[in-house]
DNA sequence: CGTTATGTTGATTCAGATCAAGAGCGGTGG
DNA sequence: CCACCGCTCTTGATCTGAATCAACATAACG
């Protein structure tokens, strides 16, 4: 299933409905693909941008290097996430966004992204709502590093990720994710040395499985308790849960 | 000096320029000044509001709950904000809003908000730009709790205060802020008593001071500093810097 | 003026960091 | 095909920043 820009309208239309001038424009987005490989940035810290890009195919994540080399991972993003909003509206980027495995992006170029906004009120209108459901997964990091204990911390980023991605119907109950320890060390704010710890004991509880350096989960309750995880926050209207 | 809209038209501002005719509903937007005290809910998790708040003096907070009754804020609000934004477009509020101090507020109702965005994209632009600062305050806060140190933690939290209320025009570099230890701790991801050590180092420092229930900064340069405070994420264009 | 909040201090504990060293595993080049 | 290198993972030992517990002090407040 190679990456189109299906998985956008999808992710738009859990906003609303398009009407057929907008899906017509965005069914027509001729679509320039670019292949990148894993464990580089597409945009960096200070960067002026001329395009956003939309994510098609592989793992990306935002994240900030700290004076000392410490890293702090900000959110993931999947298929079907558009990367760049808040360079096309403030700027300059205020992060770095790099690849966690080979991705295939498509630029889109701000110019077309404003012309939408001007002529199409709706899908500005979506473009802003997918920015405020950014906004409600950082706020959740915030409690997640803030309040909660190691365990739950890992638990609770593995469930987010398990949601979005069958939300966006990537994935079902068995997902693997393609993450190491440092990217779970480094989203969630702990040592590498103690991810991996409490990774072994999620497995003990076997609420986890790692296999191949992908992690699958395999007690979907158990690991949602252990987490105190509640999905709202992620503002999925009644999904279409693609059976 | 009472609040006014002013502040928020001049938040607006920073964005780019008003049309005349924006300019205008603003000036004459009806506001209905509301009194509520501190310690009070204005927004609450799961709520469906009808209007937002535009925050005319006084300070807010957004915070969680958790089950165990921890508490985490996930951000401050001075006037001139506008609060409930990710409720006008997402339908649902995902945390509360809270009162720090006795504050004004006027509600805008979600009708007369939808109306601007519709009549006048320039205003929703701006509206949509507020919430990417908001966005990118809760990324820094991702980063001060996830990878900070404890004395880093609050001094950075400091500079974000004094940073956004001089950008408001609403304190000068000796500023006050009437914040407790709790609220800090709650900020921060730290305990009160923690909190308290960490304070009491930071006058010992002489960067900050301690009097009557505010805090005021002693030495700017040495905590911003101590913070590793760098302002760009606040997205502040050259500001008029209100000599 | 009690009464409830917050602030302060010291003693103790603990979750998680740090340090150190080995194991597994791709990759790569000779 | 193998030797080597650089990652990531794993484990154990040790350390430490911050939490917790427990008083008491000091404000705010009705």
């Amino acid at each position: 299933m190679s990456g189109t820009i299906g998985l956008f309208i999808r992710k738009l239309e859990q906003f609303g409905k398009l009407s057929s001038s907008e899906r017509q424009i965005l069914e027509n987005l001729p679509i320039d693909v670019r292949q990148v490989g894993a464990d580089q940035d597409l945009g960096w810290d200070g960067q002026r941008s001329s395009h956003c890009l939309l994510l098609l195919n592989g793992m990306v994540c935002r994240y900030r290097t700290m004076q000392d080399g410490q890293r702090q991972i900000m959110s993931f993003h999947f298929p079907g996430d558009i990367l760049d909003l808040s360079g096309l509206l403030l700027g300059r980027l205020d992060h770095c966004i790099g690849t966690l495995t080979a991705v295939e992006v498509a630029p889109i170029a701000h110019t077309t992204l404003l012309g939408w906004i001007e002529q199409h009120p709706g899908l500005g209108r979506m473009l802003w709502q997918a920015t405020l459901v950014d906004a409600a997964v950082f706020r959740e990091w915030v409690v997640n590093v803030g309040r909660r204990p190691a365990l739950a911390r890992i638990a609770h980023l593995l469930c987010e990720v398990v949601t979005r991605l069958q939300a966006a119907g990537l994935e079902d109950q068995a997902f693997s994710l393609p993450i190491t320890a440092i990217e779970l060390a480094d989203s969630t704010g702990l040592s590498v040395v103690h991810v991996n710890r409490v990774l072994q004991e999620l497995r003990v509880k076997r609420l986890v499985q790692a296999r191949d350096r992908m992690l699958a989960v395999l007690d979907w309750g158990g690991l949602r308790h252990a987490a105190g995880f509640d999905p709202d926050y992620l503002h999925q209207r009644a999904m279409p849960a693609a059976a």
